[in-house]
RNA sequence: GCGGUCGUGGUGAAGUUGGUUAACACACUAGAUUGUGGCUCUAGCACUCGCGAGUUCGAGUCUCGUCGAUCGCC
């Protein structure tokens, strides 16, 4: 907590805009929590980073970490986080946490789900039991689970979707949104509204339009990287940043593509939060100052030399390719753990260059020259 | 010494009454991975069935020999 910091509000400050275009350097206010951005978030599912403890996240530079209100409402449940005390206290980290709604998983992984205008029946991925979550339920387990910042239920819809299935999604969406506004209660929790629209550049401006009227507290962009070209995804963002306020933080969800985030903040994004880092990571793949690095592949069996000489993480600091060669391949959980510290510190680590980048207006040369010398293909990483 | 059983890729092993491209798993190789179902998904990888000879149109599958492993008996 920095001292003068109010404890009972959420506040963006606006700190400085980079001459060349609209990327922003920024403080939030988590309720006496700060939070510096552009920022990237972890993401920690289950109420757990994979394989780092809060002490992991602390020293890689995590400033806020996201949860999220479908897995934690099947498991443990929101009695039992109700119990503990909230989530903060459940898994033993003070820092700020965000909640994704559990619209997005309710759509990408339960089975036989049913959209009506009160909200979505599915089945659990679990067991198999037939649930219901409405946007009132998704407000209230997010409040029950304790997070600093919740995020509206919203329907995450495929690429490419019609203009037609479109323009009713966004209507629905926007009436899920206040509806949810409505049955939000906690003052010490920030509410955010997600922008969706798909590519239909109307559609993106009358969503951001109608969720501002509404005055959320920050604004999601929804429905990026879903399939989509890259010209596409940027295109969406496009149309949507010019119509949210610049007195509230704008938060592009799922994102991690170092040239994902590049474009995104060279807009006007603050927020980023994406599994990429993480998932690869326990797959053998490395985000390096050096490129991609597979870690899995035989050339690395007798290699001694540090992932990444430029990286100041635990990974790179203590341990050689070889090493993370041999506990991939011996599936061991401390190469998960200390993969995972690399990538979460590498794009940490660029979230820090790009807050000094803008700062001393230099953002666009930063990024031109960071992606000329990344060697990540056009994926982004 | 006698009798039985077995001998298939890096590994464990399927292989009907002998019949097209030798199952499957692990390992290995190469891909995938963006609001997370950690240990996932996709693809590739065996001129060859211990060795030699024979029977047959055709043998991993039958016969003989030989080498090796293993069990039992003396």
């Amino acid at each position: 907590m920095i001292i003068g910091m109010k404890t009972d509000e959420f506040k963006y400050e606006l700190v400085h805009k980079d001459k060349n275009s609209n990327a922003r350097l920024g403080l939030l206010n988590v309720f006496g929590k700060l939070v510096e951005t552009p920022v990237f978030m972890p993401v920690g599912t289950q109420a757990t980073v994979k394989f780092l403890d809060p002490q992991d996240i602390k020293n890689i530079g995590a400033s806020i970490i996201l949860s999220n209100t479908y897995h934690l409402w099947l498991r443990p449940g929101s009695e039992v986080l109700k119990k503990a005390g909230g989530i903060h206290n459940f898994m033993n980290y003070d820092g700020p946490i965000l909640t994704d709604s559990g619209g997005f998983q309710v759509f990408s992984l339960a089975d036989n789900r049913k959209i009506s205008e009160e909200g979505v029946s599915f089945k659990s991925h679990l067991d198999g039991s037939k649930l219901f979550m409405s946007p009132e339920d998704s407000i209230h387990i997010q409040e029950a689970i304790g997070s600093d910042i919740a995020i509206s239920f919203d329907e995450c819809i495929p690429y490419p979707s019609s203009y037609e299935y479109t323009k009713d999604s966004v209507d629905r969406t926007l009436r899920w949104a206040k509806r949810g506004k409505d049955a939000h209660t906690r003052k010490n929790q920030a509410l955010f509204g997600v922008v969706q629209g798909s590519e239909y550049p109307d559609l993106r401006k009358y969503c951001a339009q109608e969720l501002v009227k509404m005055n959320f507290d920050g604004y999601s962009i929804g429905g990026t990287s879903v399939g989509e070209d890259k010209k596409t995804h940027y295109e969406m963002l496009d149309y949507t940043l010019p119509y949210l306020p610049e007195d509230k933080p704008r938060y592009e969800m799922g994102i991690g593509a170092v040239n994902d985030i590049l474009e995104a903040v060279e807009r006007g994004v603050d927020m980023f939060d994406c599994v990429l880092p993480t998932r690869i990571a326990r797959h053998g793949t490395l985000m390096t100052s050096q490129g991609r690095i597979t870690i899995r592949k035989n050339i690395y069996k007798d290699d001694f030399s540090p992932l990444d000489p430029n990286c100041d993480c635990e990974c790179c600091k203590n341990y050689t390719k070889a090493y993370l060669n041999h506990l991939y391949r011996a599936n061991e959980g401390l190469g998960n753990r200390l993969m995972s510290i690399h990538n979460l510190r590498f794009l940490i680590k660029l979230m820090e260059d790009i807050r000094l980048a803008i700062k001393e207006d230099r953002f666009v040369e930063f990024k031109k020259d960071f992606l000329e010398k990344s060697n990540f293909d056009e994926r982004g990483f």
